[in-house]
DNA sequence: AGCTCATGGCGAG
DNA sequence: TCGCCCTGAGCTG
C-alpha cells in the first residue's frame, strides 16, 4: 500500500537486487506475458521513481512502467523461486532473488517518449533531489481548492498520499479545508520541507512514522502503541479517538472519494 | 462464502 | 460525483 516513499524504496530495491545483470522475466498471470517474453534475458539497466510511478529501464530505451494503485504489492524473496500464484503480473528472477508484482493499476512496456509524458503530467516530488516546492507553490497559491485536495493532486505535488496528507497538515496545524491560496508562503515552505524529511525517513524505514520524538508514547508516559497501518501517526485512521496532543476527538470526512482525518482542536489556522 | 475496507487514479456523465 | 479497475485481509455468518 503505497505512497511515494514506497515507490522510491522499490526503485532502490529492484536496482540493488537485479540492476546491471540479465533477468528472467515472466508473467504467470498472463496479462503481461508478451512484454515479459520480450524482456526475458535482458539487462535491467536502471530504475527510477517519480511520485507513485516506478520505471524499470531496459535496453533500447524501453521501460516497464509500474503504478501500484491502491492494491498493488511487490514482494522480494531469496531464490529459489516458489511456484507463482496466478495473480503474479510480473516476476523477475536471477540466481539470488526473485520479485513478484501483484495487483498493479499499471504494468506496461513504454518508450522513452511515453515515459517523458508521464513525468510531464506529474508535479515535483519531495523525494527527487532536483525537485523543489516552487512549482507546487505557484499552483497552490493561486487555487481556491482545499489544501487537502491539492496535496492529493499528483499534478501539483507527486508522491503524497492519504497518510502523508493527513499527517503533514496536522504537524503544521493547518485546517484541511483552507483554500490553497489562503496559505502563506512560509506555511507552504514548511510543509514542503517537512515532506522532504518525512518521506525520506519513510524510504529508510519502509513505513510512515510522523510522530515527533517529544510526542511518542514513551515521551508522554503512555503505553506503547502502533497504529493500524503499521507506523505511528497523529490522526490517520484515528477517527473518534482523542488527539494525542489536545484530547479533542479526531474527525473524519470524505473528500474526493478518500477519507480525510484531522484534529479540529490543533488544526485551526 | 460473502461482505467491507484499504497508503490510487481514470473516464463517463 | 460516481462507477470501475486492480488484490487481499479481516471481519461476519
Amino acid at each position: 500500500m503505497p505512497e511515494g516513499h514506497t515507490i522510491h524504496r522499490l526503485a532502490a530495491d529492484y536496482r540493488e537486487r537485479f540492476g546491471g545483470w540479465p533477468v528472467r522475466a515472466s508473467s504467470p498471470q498472463g496479462k503481461f506475458a508478451d512484454a515479459a517474453a520480450l524482456l526475458d534475458g535482458s539487462v535491467l539497466e536502471s530504475t527510477e521513481a517519480h511520485g507513485k510511478h516506478l520505471f524499470l529501464g531496459f535496453p533500447r530505451d524501453e521501460w516497464v512502467h509500474i503504478h501500484l494503485g491502491l492494491f498493488g504489492k511487490v514482494d522480494f524473496a531469496a531464490a529459489p523461486a516458489a511456484p507463482p500464484t496466478d495473480t503474479v503480473r510480473l516476476r523477475l528472477a536471477n540466481a539470488e532473488s526473485y520479485v513478484d508484482l501483484r495487483g498493479p493499476t499499471t504494468c506496461a512496456l513504454i518508450t522513452d517518449g511515453e515515459k517523458a509524458a508521464v513525468h510531464e503530467r506529474l508535479g515535483p516530488d519531495p523525494l527527487r533531489p532536483a525537485d523543489d516546492g516552487e512549482r507546487a507553490w505557484s499552483r497552490v497559491s493561486r487555487s481556491r481548492t482545499t489544501v487537502a485536495a491539492l496535496l492529493m493532486d499528483q499534478k501539483v505535488i507527486a508522491g503524497v498520499g492519504n497518510v502523508y496528507r493527513a499527517e503533514v497538515l496536522f504537524r503544521h496545524g493547518i485546517d484541511p479545508y483552507r483554500a490553497g491560496r489562503d496559505l502563506t508562503r512560509a506555511e507552504w515552505d514548511a510543509v514542503w520541507a517537512d515532506l522532504v524529511a518525512l518521506m525520506a525517513e519513510g524510504v529508510r524505514l519502509n513505513r510512515i512514522d510522523t510522530v515527533r520524538p517529544e510526542h511518542t508514547p514513551e515521551a508522554m508516559g503512555r503505553p506503547p502503541r502502533v497504529d493500524d497501518h503499521g507506523g505511528e501517526v497523529y490522526v490517520y485512521r484515528r477517527a473518534h479517538q482523542p488527539c494525542h496532543l489536545c484530547g479533542t476527538e479526531i474527525r473524519t470526512a470524505g473528500l474526493a472519494a478518500r477519507n480525510l482525518f484531522w484534529c479540529p482542536g490543533c488544526q485551526t489556522a
